[in-house]
DNA sequence: TTCGTATAAGACATATATGTCTCATAAGAT
DNA sequence: ATCTTATGAGACATATATGTCTTATACGAA
């Protein structure tokens, strides 16, 4: 049997499932989701009171994972460009927890600022690119930001469509973004 | 007073409120359309029996609106080049409507079919686009066809944010385009 | 074994969305 | 003026989602 070495956490399942149901239809029902995670609803509700307390929990375990494979990813590198390619590395295999964020509108404080603060973390990633001259002067900043986050969710989907590995997909887009944005 | 030939019709009124709601919030109630169309939800249901119904049409609209501005946009263009630049001009000041399309999942049997039919001329498009070299020939298909794609997504975003205005999105998501998947 | 805890299943109440219906009114046509 | 029609407002029934509660059961610990 499947090793697990003490008792597989429950809310963990919970989690995983309400982020893979949420991202295929952001209104499905708690019963869809207690239903993917193999749970009873009361048990659901005995670890996520009501349905903004689980859309908040699962925001904040997107956010750890994508932090996590970033910070890895990012540890010693210094070039602006090696940090754009090494981030759509670690997130492109993500891609799911980055599209639950982008589609689910939590109105919760402590989500909003970290989704506040990873946008700063872009902004500033472009202003190094610029300052490196590996994009164009005349792109607006938004345009650049706009597009990094675009591709990140074209590799995921044609990852997902099975069109193409992690790796190979996430290649195309620095290769995409930088010749696209480039002198 | 206000300059109305006939009646206004309330149908297209309440059409043109599904689309902005619903792009905004799929999940959006028909009290909300009815009261941003400005009309009772009984009158709504006079002329949309069922929510599908109201959606089936709302995807019709879109439709026609993208088809009619392709077809004047492309009238006598013969590159294809030039095809995909026309196209951007045309469909980027319409993102929102683009943008419904592929938010809402009707499962109309006429929405669906058109809906193919845009994906088959649009790899059509990036077939042309590769003949005629503009386009890198180890870029894979799908690749291109979901670039285009996001591109049209991206540039309508920047346009709704106030950040550019719809002539110089377009121009952006060309250029980005040609050079980010050019040889 | 016995006890305590976590869970599943389901009943229950509530809220909201949906679809149908009636009725009074306003606008337009005759 | 009278009639017709479209509309708005609201009542009504139904369905679904949500959140709480109770109860029986299974599992683990003592």
């Amino acid at each position: 049997m499947t090793e697990r070495p003490l008792r597989p956490p429950m809310r963990q399942a919970i989690l995983d499932a309400a982020i893979a149901t949420f991202t295929r239809n952001p209104s499905a029902s708690l019963s869809d989701v207690a239903g993917r995670a193999g749970v009873g609803r009361a048990s659901l509700h005995r670890y996520f009171p009501s349905r903004a307390d689980l859309l908040a929990a699962a925001s904040g375990q997107c956010m750890d994972e994508i932090d996590a494979a970033c910070d890895e990813a990012l540890a010693d590198v210094r070039s602006a460009r090696d940090r754009l390619s090494r981030m759509l590395g670690a997130v492109v295999p993500l891609g799911d927890r980055y599209h639950f964020l982008a589609c689910e509108t939590v109105d919760d404080a402590g989500v909003r600022g970290r989704y506040e603060e990873g946008l700063q973390w872009l902004a500033h990633l472009v202003d190094d690119l610029r300052a490196e001259g590996v994009i164009a002067a005349d792109m607006p900043r938004s345009w650049v930001v706009a597009n990094i986050d675009a591709q990140v969710w074209v590799a995921w989907s044609e990852v997902a469509a099975g069109n193409l590995a992690p790796a190979h997909a996430a290649g195309l887009a620095l290769r995409t973004l930088m010749e696209g944005l480039g002198s």
